[in-house]
DNA sequence: GTGCTTTCGCTACGAGTCGTAGCGTAATGC
DNA sequence: GCATTACGCTACGACTCGTAGCGAAAGCAC
């Protein structure tokens, strides 16, 4: 997972199973515990390994939360509703299921907070979740440009700001609205939310 | 701040110097150390008082560092630069300028992390941070409706639903830009963002 | 099978932080 | 002066941290 050695063929090899483990008992943990009440020995008990392999695969905290939560992205994918703004519905919905649950809530805020002081984390983060998301915007673009929903970009440069400037604004809203303003990002928002952004991008876009 | 004792009239006053002192000396240690690292004995000696006169004010970390984190966005105001999309963009920099600060970035992502799990500090999170931005957004639509740039809402519930909606947006966008993906949100950005979200609520609002 | 290598579970350890209690002293209102 | 509260200081048990050391187990090469 985190430790990738391919050259070492010999000596026996690490228990997958405890991997899962590990990282299941880590999201069960941050259910019942939160993220300050979080220890290494609690999920290493719960995990029914040692603690001491706990240590052997993963730095610290930070990193097994990110691994944890991270996993709860792999679901992600971009249904074929049929037009760009069911697609965008379809995935802002997806999204806000994965935050409404506890472990993702407390987890994934906490690890972002280490990463303002932490850039390997930070680029942890970026590599297992947050390029993980990024990858559904350009696929939802992609998929309305086959439909001639949108044009094909001519600037490459000035596309590639726009799909960032999209995955702020998604992302964004939907953190700020589950986490901060604790309220669900239910179909109703999500239907709001997405008007706003679609017609906002086409008359911007035009301009 | 925290325990305001109205009914005490009797014995030695709270010293005022030493709650700016403590609040200062958390906001110095979230940029040294970090959320993580940041004691509260720490702390303690960095303003010069004794580890029990902090915990005799503030519950603990979490409470210290929300109050740490307020006053800097004491600072916000609606400048008037003519037009609501100017406004806009002035509120926006200047939400971006408290979050470039690393004790706002290390902070207040903590903080929100540990609210997932703590009504009561989700509450004071949102009694004195985050209604102090929404005040923002009120009197920026309040200014908009004196120059005629936008329409007295009608219907005051859905009046109050797009609030929530363009908060969640610029507070959520602004955060993630700054926080996630790890980039200015300078003046560009702001200003594509600001295009995208004001063209949105008119072509949704007329829609 | 025999070895070599690596992992595993277990125990123990010093270091550091936590939040609290106790004490004498300082500062205010009556 | 007296009551009351805040302050600085010290000390404390409890807890978590991350690591080291050990013997046993599980693979692979031969």
């Amino acid at each position: 997972m985190q430790s990738r050695t391919p050259a070492s063929r010999t000596g026996r090899p690490r228990s997958t199973a405890a991997d899962a483990a590990i990282l299941a008992a880590t999201r069960q943990a941050l259910v019942e515990l939160g993220w300050s009440r979080l220890t290494l020995g609690d999920v290493a008990v719960r995990a029914g390994v040692a603690k001491t392999t706990v240590y052997r695969r993963w730095a610290g905290k930070n990193e097994l939360v990110v691994d944890a939560v991270a996993e709860l992205f792999d679901e992600l994918c971009v249904p074929d509703r049929g037009s760009l703004a069911a697609d965008i519905e379809g995935v802002v919905l997806q999204f806000a299921a994965i935050l409404a649950r506890p472990e993702a809530r407390s987890g994934l805020m906490a690890v972002v907070a280490e990463a303002t002081r932490d850039d390997a984390l930070r680029e942890r983060i970026r590599a297992s979740i947050v390029d993980r998301q990024k990858r559904l915007v350009l696929a939802g673009r992609a998929r309305a440009q086959a439909r001639g929903e949108l044009p094909a970009e001519a600037d490459v440069d000035r596309a590639a700001r726009t799909v960032d400037l999209i995955f702020d604004m998604v992302a964004g809203a939907v953190v700020h609205r589950t986490l901060v303003s604790a309220e669900p990002a239910d179909e109703e928002w999500v239907h709001g939310f997405t008007r706003v952004l679609l017609s906002g991008l086409a008359s911007a876009g035009s301009a």
